[in-house]
RNA sequence: GCGCCUGUAGCUCAGUCGGAUAGAGCAACUGCCUUCUAAGCAGUAGGUCGAGCGUUCGAGUCGCCCCAGGCGUGCCA
């Protein structure tokens, strides 16, 4: 489990405080002066890393940031380190060129991590839920859908490569309110086929697949159900559509390239009490009280603006009430370090009263996390088109399976991080062409492919790391790709840590872009004794790394195009 | 009204902890295939980082205040 990225700096910083410490020794600069910082060079001619240490310290050291910056560099010894150059620029800038010794170690750690490679330790095996898309089973899934499942699935992937353990759960509303109303909308619809003129619910599903749905009980069991009782009719409709778009969902999300570890069901919550429990115990911990025949919840007690309903004066638990139960049944039952909510942004109002209701469970309420996401706004010939479920007008995520590939789909959706309104131009993302960057990926892919085959055909083969001198990756474009090659953990983890999976994505476009760079600046096939060896085995490389990350996103490294 | 998110090139978006000349893709224009895949590469053009004030050696980044857009503010989920 290496990084370089990190490895490198922490070198370089350590280099500076040991400088400065001696400089400070020989009473040549005052002491207090803040740990260094390091960071990546904007452009490689200023080296491939700096630190801006000199100028942050130049007020407590009462130096001159360049008098400093130079009294450090005379104190630094290089050899043996990851650095070949240390370099004062513009206002003191300490620029630092990597070594030999970086980019050999580096081959050779990749190579001996093969598929690890990338892996980070920041979750520390603990496990952690992610659960997304939980969309109601009342009809099919949206195009919001379609992003909250690629960011749900995108960010356990990362948080796996980031040393936890993940587990992926979908909660399926599969009773309540919602169901009550498909019950209702199917029973219109099935009497209006009927023969029977009633009006449709007002509230209802308007959809097509409710009016299918109908269409296929009547194929299967006729008009019996007219003269059935009101209630009979309507479960005898839930009871029979409601799996049929539980199993929808699955195989939508399964040719999505998604699949959960287990699919929660809200019944199960009912049938065991669980519920009710939980509710007894926010109760006799004093969080509970009764107005309007309501029972509500004293979340005003912890921070929160307002205070909410669990059980409504008709007797009925709301979401909420169950959706607490579920959450203590995630931390208290089955014991999860952490819990991530994959939410669109317009549930965000939950994020507050879900925290303070954890608390009054007693659960520390920073294990629960949200990640927002907000919503997909879906353009058509350069026009929003307004999307609704209760109207129908939605395009689902198996309509656009339809349209698109399930590559160009899941790149697409992972394309920006869950905090900016993404925007989907149907028409672009019909287009199967160059524009979508998940091909100038693949063509990355298969172009090493391709490449690797024809010069195993002429008899060569990638040695091992141990045996390239990369004295002889001179070429910028050479030094950039393997410090792009360097920066795949880093981007791991910052990925994990900010729950961004979207860093993949530019990942993946600025690696490919790297290796297009360097195939044109230098030829492999035809070059001498050694180099093609060095260049070949970089080749490879990144042909690995690119399968690696693309992995990450769940997309397909093709080997020919 | 209040809360959350957003505002950067014609379009869609990056921009790490405040750092050097603000980047990428697409679109436009100009070049590059008798030689490892041209779904590629090189180059040109394109900017009041929504407006203003402030903090400091230094602000796209931090603070305040406006403006604009999205979402929320249910005994719906």
């Amino acid at each position: 489990m290496s990084n370089f990225v990190a490895a490198a700096k922490e070198q370089l910083a350590a280099l500076i405080t040991s400088a400065y410490e001696s400089a400070v020794a020989e009473g040549l600069l005052a002491e207090g002066a803040k740990a260094p910082e390091i960071e990546a060079s904007r452009d490689p001619s200023f080296g491939d890393w700096s630190s801006g240490f000199a100028l942050a310290s130049a007020k407590a050291l009462g130096k001159s940031p360049r008098d400093i910056a130079a009294l450090l560099i005379d104190r630094v010894e290089l050899t043996g380190t990851f650095f070949s150059e240390l370099t004062m620029a513009g206002p003191g800038f300490l620029n630092a060129r990597l070594s030999d010794l970086w980019f050999y170690e580096l081959l050779n750690a990749i190579e001996d991590e093969g598929d690890g490679y990338g892996s980070v330790d920041v979750g520390q095996g603990r496990s952690v839920m992610v659960e997304f898309v939980s969309a109601n089973p009342t009809g099919p899934m949206t195009i919001g859908n379609a992003r909250g499942g690629v960011l749900g699935d995108t960010l356990a992937e990362v948080l796996h490569r980031a040393g936890y353990k993940v587990w992926r759960e979908f909660y399926c509303n599969d009773t309540g309110n919602q169901v009550d109303l498909l019950g209702r909308s199917l029973e219109a619809r099935y009497l209006q086929k009927c023969g029977v003129e009633v009006p449709f619910p007002e509230d209802g599903y308007h959809g097509d697949d409710i009016a299918a749905r109908a269409d296929e009980f009547i194929a299967e069991q006729g008009d019996a159900l007219v003269h059935a009782s009101e209630e009979q009719r309507r479960q005898t409709l839930i009871d029979f559509a409601l799996p049929k778009n539980i199993e929808k969902m699955r195989a939508d999300l399964a040719r999505y390239r998604i699949r959960y570890d287990r699919f929660f069901y809200e019944t199960e919550l009912h049938k065991s009490g669980y519920v009710d429990e939980t509710l007894d115990k926010l109760t006799a911990a004093g969080h509970t009280y009764e107005q309007d025949g309501a029972v509500w919840f004293k979340a005003t007690a912890f921070g929160a603006e307002k205070d909410d309903v669990l059980r409504k004066s008709n007797g009925f638990l709301t979401y909420y009430a169950v959706d607490i139960a579920y959450h203590r049944d995630k931390f208290e039952k089955r014991g999860f370090d952490m819990v991530i909510d994959v939410l669109g942004a317009d549930h965000h109002g939950h994020t507050l009263r879900f925290a303070s209701s954890m608390a009054a469970l007693g659960i520390d309420p920073t294990r629960l996390r949200f990640v927002l996401m907000q919503l997909v706004r879906l353009t058509r010939e350069g026009e929003v088109v307004r999307v609704s479920k209760r109207t129908g007008k939605a395009i689902t995520l198996s309509d656009l399976l339809d349209e698109i590939p399930v590559d160009a789909a899941r790149f697409f959706f992972n394309a920006r991080a869950h905090d900016s309104h993404l925007e989907f131009d149907m028409d672009l993302a019909v287009r199967q062409d160059s524009e979508n960057p998940v091909y100038y990926v693949q063509y990355a892919h298969a172009r090493i492919s391709s490449l690797l085959n024809t010069l195993a055909d002429e008899g060569h083969a990638p040695p091992p790391a141990a045996e390239i001198d990369v004295s002889l990756l001179t070429d910028e474009s050479e030094r950039a790709l393997l410090r792009a090659l360097a920066a795949y953990p880093e981007e791991i983890r910052l990925s994990a840590v900010n729950f961004d999976p979207s860093r993949i994505n530019r990942y993946c476009v600025e690696l490919a872009g790297h290796f297009h760079r360097f195939y044109h600046a230098q030829r492999i096939r035809g070059a001498e004794s050694g180099v093609l060896e060095a260049r070949l085995k970089l080749a490879l490389t990144t042909c690995d790394v690119l399968k690696n990350a693309l992995g990450v996103l769940g997309i397909d490294a093709p080997e020919k195009m």
